[in-house]
DNA sequence: GAGTGATCATTA
DNA sequence: TAATGATCACTC
């Protein structure tokens, strides 16, 4: 039988990794580093699921449904800044009628997050970055106003089927890009006369200077 | 296709 | 060069 994780024995474990290269993390893990990214985007955050005992598969839950925590993986440069926006959660198209921000899984997924850091400086081969410091990250009173304004200013333009009006610009800490296999996926949704029709999947994404402000900030992860 | 894990690569 | 839009692998 395997008891599940505590809170401390997630925040234990991650700091466990600290310094640790993912080469080195793969070889205990008794798993492959990959030489290249292009075709394993998300190899390294599969790798530090396995560490770690993530649960939630692919499931729209957190990575740790018991304890409510998401797990990111953050590509990081020498200095500790993010490189990338961080992928949270589909866009639920057609949108979930009635549903509240705070019934959302959006909302769900970034209640408790463990940020951690990777160091990846392009030049630097996949099984020589290191694994950073995490940090665990509960949004603060002013943040959540942030996320919940930009959630829904998108969720009325969705509900208005006003898909179009929405691209990568709009959104303070969040926005919405697209996430599929490709251009070419489509998903149903409603227009903006009412009409069923067609149109490329979407994923809500962090703002890397969101997560910027968190990495460099201290907290209870550290 | 829909969800997860993200990074790639062209453009502004 | 940062950011937006596009893409890749995998599971079910």
């Amino acid at each position: 039988m395997s008891l599940l994780p505590t809170l401390d024995d997630l925040l234990a474990r991650a700091h466990c990794l600290t310094g640790l290269t993912l080469g080195q993390l793969a070889f205990d893990l008794q798993a492959q580093v990959p030489q290249q990214l292009l075709r394993h985007k998300g190899r390294i955050g599969q790798l530090l699921e396995m560490a770690l005992g993530a649960t939630a598969g692919n499931a729209a839950e957190p990575d740790f449904p018991h304890l409510g925590v998401e797990l990111k993986t953050i590509p990081v440069n020498a200095h500790g800044k993010p490189l990338e926006s961080t992928y949270i959660t589909t866009v639920p198209l057609p949108p979930m009628l009635g549903q509240t921000f705070e019934q959302s899984v959006l909302y769900r997924k970034l209640a408790k997050v463990l940020w951690v850091p990777i160091l990846a400086e392009p030049h630097l081969a996949i099984a020589d970055r290191v694994i950073g410091r995490p940090s665990l990250w509960e949004p603060s009173q002013a943040d959540w106003h942030i996320l919940k304004q930009d959630w829904e200013e998108f969720q009325t333009r969705i509900m208005l089927g006003d898909l179009a009006s929405i691209d990568g610009r709009l959104g303070d800490y969040l926005q919405i890009r697209p996430k599929a296999a490709h251009s070419r996926v489509l998903t149903r949704h409603i227009d903006a006369d009412g009409y069923q029709g067609q149109t490329l999947p979407r994923g809500y994404y962090l703002r890397a200077k969101v997560t910027t402000t968190i990495i460099f900030s201290r907290n209870k992860g550290q």
